[in-house]
DNA sequence: TGTATCATGTGAAAAAAATCACAACAGAGA
DNA sequence: TCTCTGTTGTGATTTTTTTCACATGATACA
């Protein structure tokens, strides 16, 4: 089982949004169908298929629903990932909210805050808990990811007592750069980034 | 004026973000304090530096201020962009209320719903209108960016009247592929896809 | 003032990613 | 049944991105 790139991940993610929601009800659809929508190169889009291990058919392509399920299993969609928010805002609040989490197997269990108005309230059928809880509940329950939806401001020192209460992976909202142990992932969620990617391909 | 590729977008923006909040203060920054926060290689900054224009300084670093308003220009972030949002929702709310877009000249002007409930009404200060309206605001006000916030059921069918009103730019944050034609801009604001590699970089 | 240092800037090399090109062959249709 | 077509699967090539390696020279400090 060889290493999966980023941009693969990426691209697979996308595939299986495909076929979730745009294929629904195909039996097939071929490489180059895949590859018209989001403006690749068909090759391209076979090879990431064959990295999950999916055989296509000549002159129909492959089976939706084999597809569909071949990526849920190489992303690993169905095994359940328990997380944590930092931040009880507008963003976490969203992010409870987004009902989708569910099929990528992504399980938000609380939400933590230091705002004595959110605390003991309920976000999204979620308890917003003191963030003074988060060592106690981690080492109770095994969590090792959490979102963090803090301000900036805040950011690096929440982010400091997650790590020591056993965080392992900081899925960054905030617009700043986290120092953190080698042994501590943290990926950045550069929202902006996006936008001027998008704005990029104008001129490109 | 060469073309400045995602990767070094993405990068760009968050060494943007490492000197606006990070290195508050200092004066100077090298390469290798940039390099050792993201876990890149110094070289690599080096270069992306470069690509901005910008020249260090031996011994010493970049001057932290200078290479800060390099990027707002290689970026283009005080140029200003204004947008719409489809989709007066969760998310759609939590946009509305991000504070740190004005620095990146993003400019949400109202948001666009079609629940009778939420129209009139005014989320972040913004109000939210009729999606019917659309066609006429950006006829009046020449708006070319929507950040699309419905629910993926109703994504193609919005896109595809934003497309008609003349939308060139989609930020996509419906986990939907959209169908729209060549002149038309898609990106897709793939938030799981950034949780799946996260988590790949443990196995990585 | 002189010197050793340390960060830059950048070619060259390596690695990774994407594109090209096409053989193979299953399936549709005559 | 036969032929033609369209799509896969994949090697070869090209392009892009990253890493390596080091000459350069400004700066700190004795
Ligand atoms: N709103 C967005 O769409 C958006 C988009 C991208 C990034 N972000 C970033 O996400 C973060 C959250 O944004 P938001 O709009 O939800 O902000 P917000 O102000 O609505 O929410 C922040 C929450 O964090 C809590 N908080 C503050 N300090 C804390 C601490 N020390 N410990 C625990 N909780 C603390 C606050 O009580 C509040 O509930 C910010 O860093 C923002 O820049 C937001
Ligand atoms: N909530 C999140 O954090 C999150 C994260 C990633 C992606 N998403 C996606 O973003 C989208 C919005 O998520 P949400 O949580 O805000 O959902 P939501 O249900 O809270 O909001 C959707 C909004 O769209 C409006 N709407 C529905 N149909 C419409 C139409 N035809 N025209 C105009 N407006 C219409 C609704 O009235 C509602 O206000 C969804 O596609 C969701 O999958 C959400």
């Amino acid at each position: 089982m060889t290493a999966i790139s980023n941009k693969v991940i990426n691209r697979l993610t996308l595939y299986h949004c495909l076929l979730k929601y745009t294929c629904k009800g195909k039996p097939f659809i071929a490489s180059s169908e895949i590859a018209d929508l989001l403006d690749l190169d068909d090759s391209l889009v076979r090879k990431d298929i064959a990295l999950c291990g999916v055989l296509g058919h000549k002159k129909q392509g492959y089976v939706v629903d084999e597809l569909k399920k071949s990526i849920e299993q190489k992303l690993g969609f169905s095994e359940r990932k328990e997380v944590f928010i930092i931040g009880a805002g507008s963003l976490g609040t969203a992010l409870v909210n987004y009902a989708d989490f569910k099929d990528y197997g992504i399980d938000i269990l609380a939400l933590f805050d230091n705002d004595p108005n959110k605390i003991g309230k309920e976000i999204g059928g979620k308890r917003v808990v003191s963030l003074e809880k988060l060592s106690n509940l981690i080492s109770r329950i095994n969590i090792k990811n959490i979102i963090l939806t803090v301000p900036p401001q805040a950011a690096q020192e929440v982010t400091d007592y997650a790590v020591q209460c056993g965080v392992r992976f900081i899925w960054n909202f905030t617009p700043t750069v986290l120092r953190v142990p080698k042994t501590v992932t943290v990926y950045y969620e550069n929202i902006v980034s996006s936008f001027m990617q998008m704005q990029n391909a104008s001129i490109a």
